[in-house]
DNA sequence: GCATTACCCTGAAAGC
DNA sequence: TGCTTTCAGGGTAATG
């Protein structure tokens, strides 16, 4: 389950190499990502261009071209973007392969397509669906203390659901969002808009001590998240909470619980994360 | 506004 | 052994 650990590990794979030529040919599925196909006429129009830089906003990449146009990919739940000899064998459920005009080539692989590959207009894409509605990452500058704590007063929803949603902070998902709040020791069924000030600034500290480990670690890997080489991360080896239930809390030794919140596994220790 | 549920989808794991 | 069922979840949408 890629997120910005994971996005920021590829992101961070794919330079310098992908900048290496220019792009020589292209290939698209038909297949549907997140309900759509990939725009086959869009990705076919950046051949000749180069990939000059890789940005990341939360979980997406943003590949921009000298075309002016902008590749952006999400990983959803097991989208890998890989670089690859183009002679190497196509995994199954490529569904995009990019040659550049030295051997290499650029491959979205998604088994399950819950992820999203689209062209856009660099110039405009902060005004494009994807991005627009998203929230500050994180790991920039625009992640402040302040503009977190207005946006946690501003809904009674429990924290897990809080930090879940790209609007109010992007790149959280299910891992990152029970090990910050673990961190912080707060119960992810504590209603946003009542977390004292001094433990949301706590929790804005573990948000972002959270994913700089996660990055450090080059991602987390339970089943498919690999980098742009095909490594694995990690991250999973130092996790106190996620897909650890039943086991011991790293700080207290109580067993770590698992229940179901927002339609998402929410793991938490009971001593440590106290209070609703 | 919020919680819940369902949907998309496939492969791994569990159950029989 | 082999088939069937269940489960995982990022994002979105429908429903109450």
């Amino acid at each position: 389950m890629p997120e910005l650990p994971e996005v920021e590990t590829v992101r961070r794979s794919l330079e310098p190499r992908l900048f290496e030529s220019a792009i020589a040919s292209s290939h698209a599925s038909k297949l549907a990502l997140r309900g759509r196909p990939i725009d086959r006429r869009a990705v076919a129009a950046l051949v000749g261009a180069r990939f000059i830089a890789a940005r990341r906003i939360g979980k997406y990449l943003l590949l921009d071209t000298s075309a002016r146009r902008t590749l952006l990919v999400h990983l959803g739940m097991t989208g890998r973007l890989l670089l690859r000899d183009g002679d190497a064998a196509v995994e199954p459920h490529t569904h995009l392969r990019l040659g550049f005009e030295s051997s290499l080539e650029l491959r979205y692989v998604d088994a399950r397509r819950f992820g999203a590959v689209r062209v856009y207009a660099t110039d405009t894409l902060h005004a494009t669906e994807e991005l627009s509605i998203l929230g500050p990452d994180p790991l920039s500058a625009a992640f402040t203390a302040e503009g977190f704590i207005d946006g946690l007063s501003r809904t009674k929803r429990d924290l897990k659901a809080a930090l879940l949603d790209q609007a109010l902070v992007t790149g959280l998902g299910n891992i990152y969002v029970a090990e910050a709040l673990w961190l912080a020791r707060l119960s992810p069924r504590r209603r946003a808009h009542r977390v004292p000030r001094t433990d949301a600034l706590a929790l804005h500290g573990a948000i972002v001590s959270v994913l700089e480990k996660g990055v450090a670690n080059r991602g987390t890997t339970f089943s498919d998240y690999v980098d742009a080489d095909g490594n694995f991360g990690a991250n999973q080896h130092t996790l106190a909470v996620y897909g650890r239930d039943g086991q011991p809390c790293r700080a207290c030794g109580t067993r770590i619980r698992r229940f179901v919140q927002a339609g998402r596994s929410t793991f938490y220790c009971p001593l440590c994360q106290r209070g609703r």
